[in-house]
DNA sequence: TTCGCGTAACTGGTATGGTAGAATACCATT
DNA sequence: AATGGTATTCTACCATACCAGTTACGCGAA
């Protein structure tokens, strides 16, 4: 979730309001349908209603809050229609990437990827909490490898959304093993 | 460039201002580089600075204006790379888009798209300014019969961003040609 | 009890004043 | 003339007050 922290270069207070219910709303703190009134925001995090307007009105881009008119703002549910969508989009171009990365393919690309795979193993075991950071890593060294080092931008996005949900439905840790067995078979076939 | 706008039921100061400001930077009216102040664009609207701050968020989350605390707000120029990157993404949600189509394909749809072609071509010669809208059409018409109907919100978005750079680079009717050729072409490969 | 209406509380949108930080221009000093 | 420091001026940011719709609640009549 820090990639969105990280491009600011100075934290404003509405960086932070902003940061905080994005982290609220990712982790069904709040729930969908939940309504949400700038004036309270303010007040809970002690500020005016300026920044958390500001915030508000990004989070209400991201598609995360729906925000209209003299009308109370509610954190938005994922219809399952657009996390079908953002996971789309996502395959598309995880599949495109991966097209191009075979173009170039060579045996140094291969042993990058082998690390990267050894190192899952382990985190499985002994650290599961890095697991995410190398699974997005993996992903990311396809991108850099086949050319298209922005293509991690997008399917980051992506990503982002359909987590989402998965934070409500599954286990991560289950997940983990077959996602494991996907990036092996991925490197298989890059080879 | 309308679909931004459709979506807003009540229309407010700041979207009057947003959506001004979009087409202004889109048609390259404000070429990028220009430096615009939140006071300025308010005196030449006629509002206060409010609005004109809640635009500049908005432009900014869209990636055409770069606003940083303290700093005076610019239009951000388009590196090429960027340019790539939407049109890599566009690519992959196109070919992703056509593979599906191809699952479901039969005559009736062959028949819609090929009626499509035929108004482009009429409008090619008559009604050159049409053009673009038949071809926005007929990509959502592939969406839509390869099952994948908010495909072409993905197709529109890196679509508007390419042709922001396109509007400085090319005549649009010598690249109305090249188009329907490969609009023809992707109907034959369909069938 | 139930329905209708009016009012009061609350919503986001707008206007404005003040503040801290960044850039620039300018002057003094070397 | 070149350079370093300073003051002015600009920036976006934040807080506050006010406004115009919207919603919800309660009261009175049927």
């Amino acid at each position: 979730m820090d990639e969105i922290t990280s491009s600011f270069e100075r934290r404003t207070t509405a960086d932070v309001v902003f940061t905080q219910l994005h982290r609220e709303i990712a982790s069904l703190t709040l729930l969908p349908g939940t309504k949400l009134s700038e004036a309270e925001v303010a007040r809970r995090f002690g500020v005016s209603r300026q920044p958390v307007r500001e915030a508000f009105s990004r989070l209400g881009n991201l598609e995360l809050l729906l925000v209209r008119p003299q009308k109370a703002t509610v954190v938005r549910g994922f219809s399952l229609e657009r996390v079908e969508h953002a996971r789309f989009i996502r395959l598309a171009v995880e599949l495109e990437v991966i097209t191009q990365a075979c173009a170039v393919w060579d045996a140094a690309n291969a042993d990058i990827l082998q690390k990267n795979i050894e190192l899952q193993r382990q985190a499985l075991v002994t650290e599961p909490k890095q697991f995410h950071s190398l699974d997005f890593q993996f992903h990311k060294e396809i991108c850099e490898l086949g050319g298209c080092p922005r293509a991690i931008d997008a399917i980051a996005e992506c990503r982002q959304k359909i987590d989402r949900l998965c934070t409500l439905s599954l286990a991560r840790e289950s997940e983990a093993t077959t996602l494991l067995e996907d990036h092996i078979a991925l490197a298989d076939a890059l080879r």
